[in-house]
RNA sequence: GCCUCCGUAGCUCAAUGGAUCAGAGCAGGACUCUUCUAAGGUCUUGAUGUAGGUUCGAUUCCUACCGGGGGUACCA
């Protein structure tokens, strides 16, 4: 691909210094959000440059602008200055953002056409990346938690996938453990009718759900029953008695179908399960071993690595029943991962909750693993999504499922939708759930992963302004120019757009203000990819998808298109309009949202 | 107690150590639909917990304090 406006600028700048060719940069070429006093771009770099060789700052910024402005081919910049307290700032030309943009044109049109995708880059070329995301546990509900890990992880994923990396979607399911015999413990003794084949899904996890509610009550009411249900967990771990085998056969199926069912509804298709039930045996042996090799402890007949050594702390990894606990079943899927997969990277994403746990984890990795593993295993923890009324608990009942959020943000969105007369009853649903799906997840990927997300129904989810529909509205409404210039003046309208901009004719038309302010978002985009990337920041794009959508409406509403009766700018018009459609439409591919050619 | 994460407008969030405009959105106030979808556009009010330190420059790094979340052996 030609080499963007920004990397000549960059090797300009480092031609300046004379440092061409270091593999450390210059310093950093940004692109500051007030171009009218601060430029196109700007270095800081004569800061950076200044002390080792003994001037100052501004003197050295003065020294690379004039470098700069001499070797430049004529009429690249517009102005290229420097400022106090010593950064170089570039103002391009009106001509220089023309061919910026005839070369974005090209670029993703290329995209369009099964070429790469304007945007994305090969930082992470060849790797191969494992992303565990999602996580949720049979016979419990699929809360808003797990929603926020699906849709991290899932952003996560395409943006390896942007840098060039095979991913792998990976989902870990805890399909046995104590919470398991909580539920079939309830399952039996709740005194309801279990629902059979054919009965509809939401009905069978109902009655998981109650279950659950009702065994997690009577383990921590009464010391008998909680007997009862440390005896059953070990019997589900035998599998020898075929009642319980049974009814752990049918909540365990139920479960998983209804996952299923949200994976499609959130867009997320994962190459690989696995099941904690499958990770006992591994995971045994693994402690086994580390237990001859003096690395783990017996303790009250349980089988603890005792982290107080290595500044951590003490955790049980084989329990005084001989059960493994998460952390003995965690080193089995590690292992095995890694014996599956010729990985270079494995991410994890979970709750922040468990950073505590993953230390420890990642440190006993080291010590019982291939020395790989454990380097090349990255946790990611998320934030939890906490109610106005505090943390959310299964037990109590006070939790929000997925299904719950997606079906309270279609309610609210349906009466919106509905005023809405252009599309038909069928297509109308389909719109609802995916404006709700990306209402919701734009709420989660514009903050830092990190962050805790403080969930209020009313407050935390906005149609209007820096939000998912905003977005999607602002691609429909691009989408629907072009439809209508299809209709209205040319049957190949992407053709006559092509023409023009290879000409070069029509784009030498364009030159408003808002013409030239979505260019030089538009040219922001692949340099954004590759750092949200690089930090595993969806934020980043989000961020930017946002910026991008204000330049497009600005544009949508301050330049006639269709009304353009100047045929070579219109097409250049439509080219700007079809060129920003797709980098929104890929941007908000990148964070799991669909976009929606009508709403 | 110890470990750890976090304190930015009324609210929800931004800001790879950078720019005497610390950005947005929501909420509040004022405009804007015989004009390509008003879920839009335009204008407006409002903030870095406290005290030091490092730096040419600190929301960002370091220390202490105050306030909150999470973790702290047989749940995950």
């Amino acid at each position: 691909m030609e080499m963007s406006m920004k990397a000549k600028i960059a090797g300009m700048v480092e031609e300046a210094l004379g440092i061409a060719g270091n593999a450390a940069p210059a310093g950093e070429l940004s692109v500051p959000d007030d171009a009218a006093t601060q430029g196109h771009f700007s270095t800081n770099a004569a800061m950076r440059f200044a002390k080792e060789r003994g001037m100052k700052p501004m003197d050295l910024a003065a020294e690379i602008a004039e470098k700069v402005r001499v070797s430049a081919p004529a009429g690249f910049f517009e102005k290229a200055e420097a400022a106090a307290p010593g950064f170089v700032n570039f103002w391009m030309s009106d001509d220089a953002w023309r061919m910026e943009f005839a070369s974005i044109a090209v670029a993703v049109r290329r995209g369009a056409h099964g070429g790469s995708v304007y945007g994305t880059n090969d930082g992470m070329k060849g790797k191969a990346v494992m992303v565990e995301f999602t996580d949720p546990n049979p016979f419990k509900l699929f809360h808003i938690g797990h929603l926020m890990s699906n849709t991290i992880g899932e952003s996560f994923a395409r943006l390896y996938e942007a840098a060039g990396a095979k991913v792998i979607r990976a989902n870990y399911q805890g399909d046995v453990g104590l919470h398991v015999a909580k539920a079939v413990w309830g399952m039996r003794r709740i005194g309801k009718v279990m629902p059979g084949e054919g009965d509809d899904i939401g009905l069978k996890m109902a009655f998981l759900g109650e279950a659950y509610a009702y065994g997690a009550r009577a383990y921590e009411d009464g010391l008998e029953t909680r007997g009862e249900i440390d005896a059953l967990n070990e019997e589900i771990y035998a599998k020898k008695n075929d009642e319980v085998n049974g009814l752990y056969a049918a909540g365990r199926a139920w479960s998983l179908e209804y996952f299923e069912m949200l994976y499609a509804r959130l867009g997320t298709k994962f190459e690989r399960y696995y099941f904690e039930s499958e990770m006992a045996s591994p995971g045994l042996d693994v402690v086994d071993d580390g237990l001859g090799r003096g690395i783990f402890e017996k303790s009250d007949g349980a089988v603890v690595f005792p982290g107080e050594k290595y500044g951590l702390h003490t955790r049980v990894f084989v329990n005084s029943r001989g059960l493994p606990t998460y952390e003995a079943k965690e080193l089995g899927l590690n292992k095995k991962k890694f014996e599956e997969y010729p990985l270079d990277l494995s991410v994890v994403v979970t709750g922040n909750e468990i950073v505590d746990y993953f230390r420890v984890l990642l440190a006993v990795m080291s010590l019982v693993l291939p020395p790989e593993v454990a380097e090349r295993t990255r946790h990611m923890p998320h934030g939890m999504l906490r109610l106005p009324t505090g943390k959310m608990s299964s037990r109590t009942g006070d939790v929000i499922t997925a299904e719950a959020l997606l079906g309270q943000v279609k309610e609210r969105l349906a009466e919106k939708v509905s005023e809405r007369s252009a599309l038909g009853e069928e297509e109308r649903a389909a719109a609802t759930e995916a404006i709700a799906v990306g209402a919701i997840k734009y709420s989660i990927l514009k903050q830092n992963p990190g962050q805790d997300i403080v969930f209020d129904f009313e407050k935390s989810l906005s149609f209007e302004g820096d939000a998912g529909p905003y977005l999607q509205y602002a691609y429909a409404r691009l989408r629907s120019i072009l439809r209508k210039a299809r209709e209205e003046f040319d049957s190949d309208v992407e053709r006559a757009i092509a023409n023009g901009i290879d000409g070069g004719a029509a784009t030498g038309k364009i030159g408003t203000e808002s013409e030239l302010a979505l260019i030089r978002r538009m040219a922001e985009f692949p340099d954004i990819v590759a750092r949200a990337a690089a930090r595993l920041a969806p934020s980043a794009v989000a961020a930017y998808c946002y910026k991008l959508a204000v330049a497009a409406n600005k544009f949508y509403e301050t330049t006639p298109i269709l009304k353009d009766e100047d045929t070579e700018r219109r097409a250049a018009r439509l080219a700007l309009a079809s060129a920003a459609a797709d980098i929104l439409r890929t941007g908000l591919g990148l964070l799991g949202i669909v976009t929606l050619e009508k709403i």
